[in-house]
DNA sequence: GATGAATGAGAATTCATTCAT
DNA sequence: CATGAATGAATTCTCATTCAT
C-alpha cells in the first residue's frame, strides 16, 4: 500500500523504537490515565532514557497525541475496511459492530484510551483533540450515516429515526457494551452475534429468531 | 428521608459553606478536568482559604469524590423519580429518556462530569468511582432492566435482546445523543420528542408513525 | 520622600523576605552568575523554600532582572545625588569620582553584578536588560555630558573632546580603577583623591600640583 | 616562531578541523553567551559530530577556555606589534589606540569576548579565566605602563599620575568606546583619530590643537 | 577515526497540604 | 475557627558527555 520498501536499517530501528515508546506510553496511559503518568515511568516501561524519549517527542502531550493519531488512524482504517466490505446494508452494519468487538481484542489499551478520550471527553489534552483525529471520527460517523441512509431508501430500513441518529445509537450501543466489557470482563461481554446489537435497531428487519412474529399485535 | 430538622444556625451555616464549596469546585471540574484546577483556584471561586477547603474535605480527592457522591445521589434521586411515574412500560421509558435531557439543562456540569467519569472512565481518581456511587448506577440500571423485563413479560416488547442490554443500549443512545449536544450546542440537540429514541429500540412497538407498516415485506 | 509610613506589619514582613531573597539571590549572582546559581541554592541561603520564591518571583529571570531594576535604582539615585551636590563643574565631578569609589565599599555586590552586565555585557538576560534599566544609565551619562558641556562653555574645561566622549572616558576610568580593586583588593585600590583620575582628564585644569605650571615648563 | 615546517598531512589535517570548531564556537559564544550555546550547536555549525569536538576538547569549559587562550595570544600579538612600532612613546601609544580599533574591525567575535570576559567578568568560566590568560594581559599592561614611566621620565608626557594608573585609564578609555561601538554600530564609532583618545589623557602635551595654548587662561 | 544516538544528572517550576497567627 | 503564607516533593525537560558502530 505505501511505497515504502527502502528503509535503511538505521531508520527501521528508529521506527522500532518509537514504536516501542508509543507502546509503553499507550499500555501507561490508558491504564492510569494522563496526569498518572510520569515521563520517567514511561521511559522506563519502555527501557530507555527519559533524554530519549525526548529525542522523539517534543513533550509529554506529543507523546499523547501522537499515540492518539497513530491509533485513530488505525482504528479508523479498521472499522472504513469492515465498511468497505461487499454486502447490503445489513451485512456492513453487521461488519461495524462485529470489528467494533475485534478491535478491542486487538487493542485493548487503545480502546480503552479511545473510550476515556473520545466517549468521556477527558481534560488530558489542554487544546482538545486534534483537528485531524476529530475529522477521522467525523468521517467514520458519516459512513455510517449514508449506510443507514441508504438502506432506508432502498427500504431495506423502516425510516425510523433520522440517519445520522441511527448511526450515533449504534456507535454508543457499541461502545456501550465495550465498556462495560472492558471494565468486567468477567460478567460482560461484547454480543458475539452482532445482530443482537443490530437486533435492537432493527429487530423488525434483520431475519432471525424475532423477525417474524408480526410487531403488530402488541397493543392493539 | 433523614430526620433532619433539627439543624443548629451552626451547622446549617457549615452546610451552605460546603454546598458553595462544592458549586465552585463542581464548576471548575466539570469545566477543566480535575488535573486542570487547583486548590487554590477552589478556594478563590468559592471565596474562602484554602485552609477551610480542608476543614471540609480530607483532600483534594476526597473534596472530588463528595462532588461525585452529591451529584449521583441527586440524579439517582430524579431518575428514580421518572422511573416511578405512573403509567405502563413505555411511559416508565419515555420519562426516563426525557428526564435524562431535563437533566442536562438542570445541572450541565454535573452532567458534564458525569460523562467523564461514568462513560468515559477518566481518572480522577486513582482508585476508581466509590462503590456506593457504582452501586447507584446499577440500581438505575437494574430498574431500567427489569422495566424491559416486565414490558417483554407482558409482551408489550418483543424480547429483541436480554433486558439487561436493551437497558444498556438504552443508556447509552441517550447518552450518546446528550455528549454531542453537549460539545456542539448549535448542530446538535437531544431529541425533545423521546419517542425519537425509543423508536430506535421499539419501532415495532411504539405506536406512531413508522409503525405500521409491516417490517416483513423488505427483504423476503 | 515616599508617602508610606502606614505599612501593616504583613506587609513591612512581606517586605522584608523579600528584601532577604534578593540579598541572597544578589549575593550569589555576583560571586557565580547566573547560571551559577540554582534556585534551590537561593531559597536555602535566604532561608526560606523556593516555593516561596516563586510567591514573589514569577520565575528565576523576574528575580534577576528585580535585582538588576532595585539596584540599577539605587545606583542612579547615589550617583544622581553626587551630581546635585552644589559647587562648580569640578566640584561635580570629584563628587562622581569618589561616590563610585564609596558605591563599592557599600554595596560590592551590586557593583559586581553592574560590572559583569553593564560593562562586560553578560548573557545572563535573553533579552538584554530592561529599557528601564538603559535609561537609567543613559541618563546618568547625559549628566555627565552636560556637566563637561557646560564646564568647557565656561571655560573651565579645555574642549579636548565633545562633552559624551569625555563622559564615557570618565566613565570607563572609574569602572577600570573600580574593576582591579575587585579582583584585587590587596594590590589595587581605587584612588582615594579623586583628582587623580580627573587628572587624567584635567591635569591642565584642575588647580593642584599640576595645575599652574604652564604646560611648557614641564621638561625643564 | 615555533619551529613549525614539518607537519605531515594528517597534522595539518587536525590543526586546520581543529581551527573550524573554534571558530564555529567563537562565532556562538560572543553572539549568545557560554551558557546559551550547546555542543550540538557548536558541533553542527562546525560541520561535525559532537563526538568529534570531544576528541579535540575534554569538555565544554575546555573548547571555551582554548578559544580565550587563542585569542588572547592573537590579541597580544597585535597589541604588541603595535607597542613596537617605532617612534617615540606618544607614537606607541597611538598606535596602541588605533590598533585596538583594526582588532575590532578584524575579529569583532573576539573582542565581543573578550569585552565579556575581561571587562565585564563574566561567570563562563567556573575557575575563572587561565593563568596564561591574565599573565598576557598583565604583561601587555606593563609594557603600557613602561611607555607610560618612560615618557615621564623624558619629560615628553606631564607626571599626571602613576604609570600604571595611565596605563590602566587608557586602557578602559578604549574599550569603553569600543563597547559603545560595539553595542550600537549607528550611533557610536570609535574615534578613527586616536589622538582623540590622547587627548584626553595628554591634552597638554600632544603637539597639535590643544597644546601649546597655556593652560592658565582658561578659568580666569 | 568519526559519528550521533542514548544517557541521566540536574535545574526550574508547580501545587497539594500544613500550621502559626 | 478561618486564614493564606510557607513548604518541599514531584514533575517536566535540557544538554554535556559517553560509547557502540
Amino acid at each position: 500500500m505505501t511505497p515504502v520498501k527502502k528503509l535503511s536499517r538505521r531508520e527501521r530501528e528508529r521506527l522500532r523504537q518509537r514504536r516501542d515508546m508509543l507502546a509503553a506510553a499507550l499500555e501507561l496511559f490508558s491504564r492510569n490515565g494522563y496526569y498518572n503518568v510520569s515521563m520517567n515511568e514511561i521511559a522506563e516501561k519502555a527501557e530507555f532514557a527519559v533524554g530519549t524519549l525526548y529525542k522523539f517527542f517534543k513533550n509529554k502531550e506529543d507523546l499523547y497525541r501522537s499515540i492518539m493519531i497513530e491509533e485513530t488512524d488505525w482504528f479508523h482504517k479498521v472499522m472504513d475496511q469492515a465498511l468497505d466490505s461487499g454486502g447490503d446494508e445489513i451485512e456492513k452494519l453487521r461488519n461495524y459492530v462485529s470489528t467494533r468487538g475485534v478491535a478491542v481484542t486487538e487493542k485493548e489499551a487503545v480502546v480503552r484510551l479511545y473510550h476515556a478520550e473520545v466517549r468521556g471527553r477527558s481534560f488530558n489534552l489542554r487544546a482538545g483533540l486534534d483537528d485531524e483525529i476529530i475529522k477521522q471520527l467525523n468521517e467514520l460517523r458519516e459512513r455510517l450515516t449514508s449506510i443507514f441512509a441508504s438502506g432506508i431508501k432502498k427500504k431495506i430500513f423502516r425510516p425510523i429515526a433520522e440517519p445520522r441518529q441511527l448511526a450515533v445509537a449504534l456507535e454508543n450501543i457499541c461502545s456501550g457494551f465495550i465498556m462495560r466489557w472492558l471494565e468486567d470482563p468477567q460478567n460482560n461481554k461484547y454480543p458475539e452475534e452482532p445482530d443482537v446489537i443490530l437486533n435492537i435497531i432493527f429487530q423488525g428487519l434483520i431475519p432471525g429468531e424475532y423477525h417474524s412474529p408480526r410487531p403488530a399485535a402488541q397493543n392493539s
